[in-house]
DNA sequence: TGACAGAGTGTCCTTCTAACACTATCTGTA
DNA sequence: TACAGATAGTGTTAGAAGGACACTCTGTCA
């Protein structure tokens, strides 16, 4: 049954730049296309957004349905329109979504949707279909910037973890490498971790000490005004 | 002539928040709606996207079309589209902009598409219509956030302008006092002001030094990683 | 038992931040 | 013409935060 307006509309769809942290490097969530145009090429997971259906809850169904993964925290990234030709079809218009998942809660469940999905380094991820490589290079300058003065950091680890591993973390999304004795002294200093009787198992060395984000303390102190700044 | 598609879309349309400063209060820009729905009632200036029109220019041409107002620097602020009946008519998803204004510069043509268009100070804006006072809001919060980090506050001077007019502006958007001391120094510091060799004219006491923002010295920072802080 | 791998820990110097008050200059009026 | 009013302009100091820096501790494995 056809839809008839006035005047022509533009297809409104969205898009998941879905970030996850493997103890190494940072990855992206990706999925191959199986239908033209550019069938056969990787591209962020999204899709059409139904008339009837919030932006953000088509993000999380096309998230799911192409991927398998579910409950992250999406945030609103841009919305790309610019470029009326974006897509070779006809005018599309997306709103882009980004979000930091635990790699380790998130095994990807290969071709869900008869698609293949998958991680990939940021670093060396292909070139992805549609302007969708323009679409992860904001993703990642917010990451990036958001990071300094949010401690979003947390989302991309387990839920216990040792100072090393959430100081490698910082030292991959910010491209840089910091001090220990500093970067410890600070973290502590701004009470949101909360120190664990427990230590690392299984490693071939001192086992390190674990902690936890504390999640209330959190909560405060963005009411006074957080200040992170790494 | 009308089209028709498998499926039914939703529209699309922009909203600009256009902020103005006054050597006194923050102005937003609004315009009377002269048709239902809401017909009467004040709102943010915007419409529909053509289907081959891009995201940004329909904002600017809306923005013109209502109020006169043109050549701002429009920034994409967020898109509007999880409450499926923020339009009563159909389903609307909205991509709002914002912009700083100076408002010397922008006399508001009355009445331009047959429509009011003014300038009310922010603080004591009327209630607007669809979703616009959330959209107001954000665009205010978002302002306040970026004004830390980024010397956007210039762009709501006059081309040249007192340090105390540049104080005051800072204030007003804080909605903090500052010391007039230190918020010189730590200006004068960052080597983005001009010093010019004009003083104000026609006031009733000690006459104060006029300063330029320096455009150039300003991107050269930001090549180097600017960090702004105020 | 010794070599290896990372854990954990303090000090000092520098820089930034915040608090603070008086004199200078111009205008307008008595 | 002088004085009252209004705002311009200007430095110092004390405390806090940031950044550089190196060695000992603890566990594993060969």
């Amino acid at each position: 049954m056809p839809h008839s307006y006035r005047y022509p509309r533009a297809a409104l769809t969205v898009d998941c730049v879905i970030f996850g942290y493997d103890t190494e490097d940072l990855k992206v969530l990706l999925i191959q296309r199986d239908s033209p145009p550019f069938e056969g090429r990787w591209a962020l997971p999204g899709g059409f957004v139904d008339v009837g259906e919030p932006l953000e809850e088509a993000a999380r169904r096309e998230l799911k349905e192409e991927t398998g993964v579910e409950k992250v925290y999406l945030e609103q990234l841009y919305t790309f329109g610019d470029d009326v030709k974006r897509d070779p079809r006809e005018r599309v218009v997306s709103v882009a979504y980004y979000a930091l998942a635990k790699l380790s809660d998130h095994r990807v469940q290969a071709a869900t949707d008869a698609r293949n999905a998958a991680w990939f380094q940021v670093a060396d991820a292909p070139s992805l279909a549609f302007d969708h490589d323009q679409v992860l290079e904001m993703a990642l300058t917010r990451l990036k910037g958001k990071v300094r003065y949010q401690p979003i950091g947390f989302e991309l680890l387990p839920p216990k973890f040792t100072l090393t591993q959430l100081q490698r973390l910082y030292e991959t999304l910010l491209e840089a490498s910091l001090d220990k004795r500093n970067f410890r002294k600070k973290l502590l200093a701004m009470g949101l971790l909360e120190e664990l009787d427990e230590i690392e198992q299984d490693v071939a060395h001192r086992a390190a000490r674990l902690y936890r984000f504390d999640k209330r303390a959190y909560r405060d102190l963005q009411k006074r005004g957080l200040h992170f700044e790494l």
